[in-house]
DNA sequence: ATGGGCACCTGGCTGC
DNA sequence: TGCAGCCAGGTGCCCA
């Protein structure tokens, strides 16, 4: 499901709901996920405040005093603020109970999301200092996405979903940032011109900053943090529409398999 | 170091 | 209706 788009809609519907708020519990009702919740955790949560909610890649990181909280929500996962009585459903997994009357609930059917919590810099956390540079640091760039393709020769879409490399473009944002960059998917990324990587740098962020005013992409299950869905989806100009006319050009979009994942793409507009 | 492929899951849809 | 098969927004890890 998520990307970065859908994960950072999702920390900003929560900021304002959970920053500044105490935990006062911390309910598993089903721990299995990528990781377990770890059975300790309860004990380490409860009483401590949430100072910060942020987003590196596509994890939310809740600062709390003595620690913090690394969540993913893997393709299927959704957070959401509710009133605490609120009849608990099918796949949820956790309570994060919030002094007052409200929970940060978490539900996730395919179980790929997690629930960590680090009392290190969470910035030197194993699945976090590898990341590559924010796609709208300014270290990333036409500069950056150039010295990275150079020498290999991994198809170009597959590069940029790679999280060492590039963060928080997944399989939607992947094949939509390269069509308006005018690549096609397969190119050996180091057959991409300065020029070329400047337009997929810039067509990344331009992805991805309008995602985020849409409140990301709903295919089938995201919701943000007050259920809603987002409205992207009506903007994508090749993902899940093979055999649909190109929107500049009204040839046929076509989909083959890259990595076992679709990809979509215009033979016109690309080269 | 790089690249390729698998694994981890459930649910929804299609077609027989 | 039932069931098999396929597909889905992510990513860590193992192997060559």
């Amino acid at each position: 499901m998520p990307e970065l788009p859908e994960v950072e809609t999702t920390r900003r519907g929560l900021a304002p709901h959970l920053t500044g708020r105490r935990i006062a519990g911390f309910a598993v009702h089903d721990r299995r996920l990528r990781w377990p919740i770890a059975r300790a955790l309860p004990g380490q949560l409860a009483g401590q405040r949430i100072n910060a909610v942020e987003r590196r890649a596509k994890y939310l990181l809740l600062r709390l005093d003595h620690g913090t909280l690394i969540l993913h929500l893997g393709m299927s996962g959704s957070l959401r603020v509710l009133d605490a009585g609120t009849p608990r459903l099918k796949h949820d997994h956790y309570d994060l109970v919030l002094e007052g009357k409200r929970t940060l609930r978490f539900n996730d059917p395919r179980r790929f999301g997690c629930c960590l919590y680090t009392t290190a810099p969470p910035e030197r956390h194993r699945l976090l200092r590898r990341l590559a540079p924010e796609p709208f640091d300014p270290a990333f760039g036409g500069a950056y996405l150039q010295r990275i393709a150079r020498r290999r020769k991994v198809a170009i879409k597959l590069l940029i979903m790679n999280g060492q490399l590039v963060t928080g473009v997944g399989n939607i944002y992947a094949s939509e940032a390269l069509f308006h960059a005018q690549v096609r998917p397969r190119r050996a990324a180091r057959s991409l011109s300065g020029a070329e990587c400047a337009a997929l740098a810039r067509a990344i962020r331009k992805v991805l900053r309008a995602s985020i005013r849409s409140g990301g992409t709903t295919l089938r299950d995201y919701t943000n943090a007050e259920g809603s869905p987002g409205y992207f989806r009506q903007r994508l100009y090749v993902y899940e529409r093979a055999g649909q006319p190109c929107r500049r050009c009204h040839t046929p979009i076509r989909q083959f398999t890259q990595g076992q994942r679709s990809t979509y793409w215009c033979p016109t507009c690309q080269h």
